[in-house]
DNA sequence: CCTATATTTAACTTGATAGTTAATTAACCG
DNA sequence: CGGTTAATTAACTATCAAGTTAAATATAGG
């Protein structure tokens, strides 16, 4: 998984991660502190994991604050995965009949082309 | 992964899932259609697997005409991400200066409750 | 019926993820 | 210094993801 897009929506596929990231918008945070709510179900070098995931993709900061390590959270990369959704906008937004008649447009041009499944 | 979201975000962690939905915001395709960009990387089988897990995570729908399998994009998933990511929006739109100011507040908050890092 | 085309399924390999426990590093503080 | 707290690293296991090749299924059409 080398492109960052990629790395980001991957980090973003677990809820323990989007727990942390929704943790961290209210504000910066420890490691023991994000880990709190998920000490139940996991170890502490779980948490440790978690976050060097977020990290990596670029989502958190990690900054230091004698042996603590506060986090906070890293808006740009969420901006690139908004920018990303922004061309598929119209196919949620538009009313469903509208985007029903815009696809039978294109599907009709295609048909017009020779409906004929990739072939050359 | 059992919640949705998580699969969405997973389904679209790889830049061939995204390049498929890519070519279906242009209309429906059959498989071999949105395959052929990727037979010099990829066996079909592969395909077949990438566009189940974009099946999956409900981001397309596939129908049946004769022999080919119609695949469409379905938007309303994406709408899901897109609101999952609202809540983040203030974290990339403001101003940088703004932001600052705003994590300054919230964390100075915290430090007057006693900076104690989340103990009890 | 036979064959070509479209697509999927099966069985397998490889590498990445997510978790574990135990040990280690780092910094504060009495 | 010695103990305590914070966090990471190491080593290991189990499960999942992505790819392969070979075989199977489904439909059209002469």
């Amino acid at each position: 998984m080398e492109d960052e897009l990629s790395k980001t929506f991957a980090a973003l596929a677990d809820p323990t991660r989007r727990a942390m990231l929704a943790r961290l918008s209210k504000g910066e945070a420890s490691v023991t502190e994000l880990a709190k709510p998920f000490l139940k179900d996991m170890s502490l070098p779980a948490v440790t994991k978690h976050l060097k995931v977020l990290e990596k993709a670029g989502l958190i900061t990690k900054t230091r604050d004698a042996q603590w390590r506060p986090c906070r959270l890293n808006g740009e990369r969420l901006k690139d995965v908004s920018d990303w959704m922004e061309q598929y906008r119209v196919f949620w937004e538009e009313s469903l009949d509208r985007l029903e008649a815009y696809l039978k447009t294109v599907t009709s041009n295609q048909k017009a082309k020779g409906k004929n499944h990739g072939k050359k």
